[in-house]
RNA sequence: GCCGCUGUGGUGAAACUGGCAGACACAAGGGACUUAAAAUCCCUCGAUAGAAAUAUCAUAUGGGUUCGAUUCCCAUCGGCGGCACCA
């Protein structure tokens, strides 16, 4: 009699085992065939893991287990993005500095994984605020600097004007300071920018080079979107000046009734002495700068504006002066913050032509303008527009152009959404930026030997007064001396933002304690490109972007063998708290897996969190399930029990292995967890209706079961006296015991499932035709009607009788 | 608002390329074992009608394409993620 299934020695004794034996780290020998597979290395946040963490380590570590036993050697690194906002902010509540207590949540992941039986490799750690690390941070930051990537912006902040703090965005709720309530205004600052956009069409065209899920594609392809238009000059009257626009849709400049600029828009300051009601104006710019881009944006919202009066603008197809008007839906950060409004043909100037009795000049006939804005381009023949009446939309915007880039009012312009990447931060808790202000030599790198540039120990975090971070404050440290001539010069008292650290982590992984190179090119050679990334759908378009960014340009400068990074893109759906909501610690619904560990074990937890739904759809947590899991472990431990004297099992339970076999394989790879499970719950059924299997099928099977519940799968293999499992081969199915002699036809009349029909396999289809109508079931179903065609298809017969 | 995803029993879900809707579980109910409980094992389990065989309805809602639609198309409604300083 075996003894009962213990999960706590066990696990223990496993995860013992697999660090003293170095199961898990990568070989050093290039040999073998390479797996690198990836997991967005997690911030290490005060409440420790929580049960969302486990489900994309979790998938990983399988696949990952799966390829060990394939034969690859596998490289799966663990790491820790710690730079951030929450360590920050605690550090400023309790005065506990960040590192200390970045330090210790770490250890607590850490022990909280290892916990899990994840087979990373923990030998490669990475934590993105240890010096050894950020020094490369840095030191990739200066190549930006230095092939002109790098430069400085003003640019708004949001900025706290009672507790005199730049804020994030998320600290921003509904246009107060989240913390104190306080009234938060748009504060414009001198910031570091990295130049993505002059990546941004090799970002969309090098997608077709990897293998993301579509989904992903599409969302970073519209994120950057690009667009085909023109940019058009418009005549500001009586001046000399023009107003520069861009449209996708010049076909409709006819219709152009008045154009609308950005509230920070420069032509509004130049000519505030010809504008009649600049104290109108200027009031409603204040009213703008309160604003975020997001709320601005929202069509929900209830268009204002106010009309620039004295200035107007000359439609240069029409001919007629048009008026201007300023409007917070016009964002200066996008074209060129000023636009032609066509309320006919556009539903925002639609809305705000209705609502400030604009006129609506239809240009394109097709819609009821009457109604609402006609934007459809595909149908619908010009009108109204000289030239170009008759034509078709896409014909029109061509030969308008044409028209423009002829008289020299306008030209063909490619536009992106993509802004310019702002990489300054006002805070404390991130990488310093290595550069150096005099007076003399402008900003200066630090001379390369000088990195990394130390965050000096501070025991006051709060920013001072005028938005900057704590880091003005250090006279000490930011008091230095020009590299360049020696004078006096400051450090730059900004830091990186978060996803600095984590644009290139998973380059370190690939040789993680070099200290002369981030990594070493043979390293880099043999690891790249990451074969299998898997991370959140929120991070599509930052993280994922950013690091094909920064990849991209270090591949430029030749210090990356690849052009793209990750081979392969995948994502899963975000586990919801059990009342369906995300979790978060305001909400009170986070749930920690440590409970479930100390009741269910390790592996019945892993099982659960792989069997508790689609893996890429969100989905709530069941306190129940954990417990289903662990009596699946408790009826696969007592296959013990049902081991036969006899060599072979029986044909079915065979069969059902083989069977069991080819779905987990498969499903494995598609990320199907669940219903790879579920085919291992219905082995273990056929044997227990069976009552008996050889101890060869039991180690097939256990070899099956390794990657998800790797514990109880060792223990029992080692019970029967096998080799460790992750130096077995993984299994293959035999074909051969998958065929079935009888193949069941559903058989239906008119679309609809009336009999079923036992027949031989491999029979032609004319013989199961008629096999099927000479039936005694379908004669009598049939009977009295006229069949007019009998459809065959895999195991349907559809019969179609009137 | 914009972009992407999504909607199937009491619950989580499955159905791979348009081909037998509800696999596998959870919960619930009934039974066996037990002095009893736990554990374990067996049975029932979409709705309605029926003793049953069976019939009808059913994959958010309304249309469409098709011999056949959970799957494809159009529209509507609800949920989730992202919107550039959360990570």
């Amino acid at each position: 009699m075996t003894e009962r299934y213990d999960p706590q020695i066990i696990e223990r004794k496993w995860q013992k085992k697999w660090e003293e034996q170095k199961c898990f780290e990568a070989e050093a020998s290039h040999d073998k065939p390479k797996f690198f597979g990836l997991i967005e290395f997690p911030y290490p946040s005060g409440q420790g893991l929580h049960v969302g963490h486990p489900r994309p380590f979790t998938a990983m570590d399988v696949i990952s287990r799966k390829r060990r036993m394939q034969g690859y050697n596998v490289l799966f690194p663990i790491g820790y993005d710690a730079f951030g906002l929450p360590t920050e902010n605690y550090a400023i509540k309790t005065g506990i500095h960040p590192a200390k207590v970045t330090h210790d949540n770490i250890q607590r992941f850490r022990e909280q994984l290892k916990r899990l039986g994840y087979s990373f490799d923990y030998s490669r750690e990475v934590n993105t605020t240890d010096p050894a690390y950020y020094k490369w941070t840095q030191w990739i930051f200066l190549k930006f600097y230095e092939k002109g990537l790098a430069y400085k912006a003003e640019i708004p902040i949001n900025f706290c004007t009672s507790c005199k703090v730049g804020l994030a965005n998320e600290e921003v709720v509904d246009g107060v300071c989240e913390r104190c309530g306080g009234k938060v205004i748009r504060m414009i600052r001198s910031q570091w920018m990295l130049k993505i956009t002059e990546y941004a069409q090799r970002l969309i065209d090098d997608l077709d080079k990897v293998q993301y899920l579509d989904k992903i594609k599409t969302q970073q392809i519209n994120w950057i979107g690009r667009s085909e238009g023109a940019e058009v000059n418009f005549q500001i009257a009586g001046t000399d000046d023009k107003l520069l626009i861009y449209t996708t849709r010049a076909d409709t400049m006819f219709g152009a009734t008045y154009m609308v600029v950005s509230p920070e828009h420069p032509v509004i300051e130049k000519y505030r002495d010809r504008i009649l009601n600049m104290d109108e104006v200027s009031d409603y710019q204040k009213q703008a700068a309160l604003k975020s881009d997001f709320e601005r944006g929202e069509l929900a919202k209830e268009k204002t504006g106010v009309e620039v009066k004295g200035l107007r603008a000359v439609n240069p197809v029409t001919k007629k002066e048009i008026p201007i008007w300023i409007s917070d839906y016009v964002l200066m950060g996008y074209g060129t913050g000023a636009i032609m409004a066509v309320p006919a043909h556009d539903t925002r100037d639609y809305e705000f032509a209705k609502k400030f009795d604009l006129p609506i000049v239809e240009v394109v006939a097709g819609g009821d303008i009457e109604k609402e804005a006609f934007t459809d381009c595909d149908h619908g023949k010009m009108i109204n527009s000289g030239f170009l009446n008759g034509l078709e939309v896409k014909d029109a915007i061509a030969a308008i152009i044409d028209y423009l880039e002829k008289e020299g009012i306008g030209k063909r312009k490619i536009n992106y959404k993509l802004r310019d990447w702002v990489f300054s931060r006002q805070r404390y808790w991130g990488e310093p930026i290595p550069l150096v202000h005099c007076d003399q030599c402008g900003w200066v790198p630090i001379p390369e030997d000088e990195l990394p540039l130390t965050l000096p120990m501070l025991d006051d975090f709060t920013p001072t007064d005028d938005g900057s971070s704590c880091l003005a404050r250090a006279k000490d440290w930011l008091q230095t001396t020009c590299p360049k001539c020696g004078r006096p010069a400051v450090r730059e008292a900004d830091t990186m933002p978060n996803w600095a650290g984590s644009s290139w982590y998973f380059l370190r992984y690939c040789d993680a304690h070099n200290n002369k190179a981030f990594a070493d090119p043979e390293e880099l050679k043999y690891w790249l490109p990451i074969d299998w990334y898997n991370g959140g759908m929120e991070h599509t378009t930052l993280h994922l972007l950013y690091s094909r960014f920064w990849h991209k340009f270090l591949y430029d400068c030749g210090l990356v063998p690849t052009e793209e990074p990750y081979m392969k893109r995948t994502s899963h759906g975000m586990v919801l708290g059990a009342n369906g909501e995300k979790m978060s610690k305001s909400r009170g619904n986070v749930v920690n897996p440590d409970d479930y560990i100390n009741e269910f074990g390790a592996d019945a937890f892993r099982m659960y969190i792989m069997f508790m739904g689609a893996f890429d759809q969100p989905i709530p947590w069941n306190e129940q399930g954990t417990r289903g899991c662990r009596k699946f472990l408790d009826r696969v431990w007592r296959l013990q029990e049902m081991i036969s004297d006899s060599e072979k099992s029986s044909a079915k339970i065979y069969s059902s292995l083989h069977g069991c076999i080819k779905k987990v394989s498969e499903d494995i790879e598609r990320m199907k967890f669940n219903t790879a499970i579920a085919a291992m719950m219905s082995f273990v059924n056929d044997v227990y209706a069976e009552g008996t299997l050889s101890k060869e099928d039991l180690h097939t099977f256990l070899q099956l079961l390794n990657p998800f519940a790797p514990h109880i799968a060792e223990e029992m293999n080692e019970q029967l006296g096998f080799e460790q499992l992750h130096h077995s081969s993984w299994p293959e199915y035999d074909e051969k015991a998958l065929i079935e002699e009888q193949v069941e036809y559903g058989i239906q009349i008119n679309g609809k499932i009336r009999a079923r029909i036992s027949l031989p396999a491999g029979i032609s289809k004319e013989e199961i035709e008629k096999a099927v109508l000479s039936s005694e079931e379908i004669v009598k179903q049939v009977q009295g009607r006229t069949v007019r065609k009998v459809i065959v298809v895999k195991n349907i017969v559809n019969i179609v009788v009137s």
